[in-house]
RNA sequence: GCGGGAGUAGCUCAGUCGGUAGAGCGUCAGCCUUCCAAGCUGAAUGUCGCGGGUUCGAGACCCGUCUCCCGCUCCA
């Protein structure tokens, strides 16, 4: 305790060397969340009833945003391979499903409260503690056996308590025990039990990977800052099966990769980062694990994770349920189980980082513009039709019609209710890449202006090759 | 869960000594307006987080409770 660098948080010693230390690209993390709930991208839970703790809902433009990165995923790890497919696997699974992957006995925090003065600790991180085996952590009579007492005030501790991350719920008409089934922690389970249907129906050869994104629930003990950590959120996760003696080689391919899908989406590479965990950090799966980490406004956190899992999964899997996920090669006449490398992403936090990272406050004749300047795959809206005039019906229907055009490919909108000057703010603050305007010029000359929400600069098009155009821009920005 | 802070209009907040709720921004409507948050006029919106107590009277004081934020913790 008297070594002030070890009473510092892991967070608090990250931030120390500024060197190393971007910033982040917000610096409050109220300014997201405001935005978010003004223009419609995030609201707090039931909040009409005072709100759910660490549940947040998409609003109509956060849905868009979100489903746009799970798109952007799925393209670049299922449409664009030839070695991954997709799986939608149920949230409901076998109970059984989570004995046997570990996440009934591991997936949990021993906990011990100090009957005096109340505090909690996790029994693996009091002093004299630190080494035990998981048989001891679990041990009734540890706290006993090894005379551990409260660091704070010395007090008695109670006996280690576990504290399941899994939410469960009743499955048929009878709450009883018999009944009870777990919301899945994770997706990733999902994937090894459907191994053998995927292997077979797709025919698919190792190495190759199964992509799921979908909805995982954990019971935080603390969930907080905002989207970040939840007790319901979405995961983008792809297991890749591979030859045991190739897993590190497949494992080092992942990693730069995953990171590298992140700065493809614009997020700036200074404030991305792969940190590797301590062997006494991992999960209870792992081998091997290195996070991508971003420059939050909280410090730098975990974005995704890449998993060496071993054949963990898939031999528990084997062993319990009776039934062989052992891969045949045909080629080396082999059999093995394969070891798999896991890519485990949070749609919600990556929809977060791409919204953070994209919020810019520039200055343009003296007052303050907001800019989302989202990458155009990702930005809820792709294009506003604006009148310069909304008094001239011709104007107007000309608009309309324009959008009508657009919306058949890509997300549009009109809107009318302000000033050119303002429309064009609005939709600077929810990221609209371009914005189509229709002036009294354009009835004569059938042409319009497109305007760049960065450069703020614009183009005179003809009407009719606006979707054109869009389109052409559109995927100038995917390459 | 512990420690600290905070809940008043969609947002940011004011509200004095306890006397019956306000501003700015935003939103909507009308007028005006030919390219980067113009102007004018008007309008809507509050169980003052929730429950209880004290009081003639509570947004304010007391108790309880819920939620959020910061830290501990965690890891998608």
């Amino acid at each position: 305790m008297s070594d002030p660098s070890r009473t510092l948080s892991k967070h608090a010693r990250d931030l120390l060397d500024p060197a190393s230390d971007p910033g982040p690209a917000v610096a409050e993390l109220d300014t997201i969340v405001g935005l978010s709930k003004r223009r419609g991208f995030i609201y707090p839970s039931s909040e009409i009833y005072g709100g759910i703790n660490a549940v947040w809902d998409y609003g109509p433009l956060g849905v868009e945003l979100k489903n746009n990165v799970k798109r952007a995923w799925w393209r670049s790890m299922v449409q664009e391979r030839d070695d991954i497919v997709g799986l939608d696997s149920g949230i409901l699974m076998a109970p059984q499903i989570w004995v046997t992957s570990g996440h009934v006995a591991e997936f949990s925090d021993p906990l011990v409260e100090c009957r005096s003065c109340r505090r909690r600790y996790r029994l693996d991180e009091l002093p004299g503690a630190e080494d035990l085996s998981q048989t001891d952590l679990h041990d009734p009579g540890v706290v006993a056996r090894l005379g551990l007492r409260c660091p704070a005030d010395d007090g008695e501790l109670s006996a280690p308590r576990r504290f399941n991350l899994m939410f469960k719920t009743f499955m048929g008409p009878v709450e009883e025990q018999a009944a009870e089934i777990y919301l899945r922690p994770e997706t990733a389970q999902g994937i090894y039990v459907n191994f053998r249907n995927v292997k077979e129906t797709s025919r698919k050869k190792v190495p190759f990977g199964i992509a799921q994104v979908g909805k995982a629930f954990r019971n935080e003990i603390s969930p907080g800052n905002f989207v970040f950590r939840m007790r319901e959120f979405e995961q983008m996760e792809m297991q890749y099966f591979v030859h045991p003696e190739r897993a590190a080689e497949h494992f080092a391919d992942w990693l730069p990769r995953r990171r590298a899908w992140y700065e493809a989406y614009g997020v700036a590479p200074a404030r991305l980062r792969t940190r590797e965990h301590a062997p006494d950090e991992l999960a209870h799966y792992a081998k091997k694990a290195v996070d991508v980490e971003y420059r939050f406004p909280f410090g730098w956190k975990e974005l995704e994770g890449v998993h060496n899992r071993g054949d963990w999964d898939l031999s528990r899997h084997m062993e319990a349920s009776g039934e062989s996920l052992e891969y045949f090669d045909p080629a080396t006449e082999e059999h093995f189980v394969p070891w798999v490398v896991e890519t485990s992403a949070g749609a919600d936090r990556a929809a977060f980082t791409f919204l953070l990272d994209a919020y810019r406050e520039e200055e343009v004749r003296g007052e303050k513009r907001v800019v989302l300047g989202l990458h155009p795959e990702l930005a809820p809206y792709k294009v506003a039709v604006l009148p310069l005039l909304k008094k001239r019906p011709e104007i107007v229907e000309m608009c309309h019609r324009i959008k009508g055009d657009l919306q058949r490919d890509v997300m549009a909108v009109y809107d009318d209710t302000a000033a050119i000057g303002k429309l064009y703010r609005r939709q600077d603050e929810i990221g609209t890449p371009w914005c189509v305007t229709v002036d009294v010029d354009s009835l004569d000359d059938g042409a319009v202006t497109i305007r760049d929400r960065d450069a703020m600069t614009q183009e005179r098009v003809s009407a009719d090759r606006v979707r054109e155009v869009i389109a052409d821009r559109m995927r100038a920005a995917r390459q």
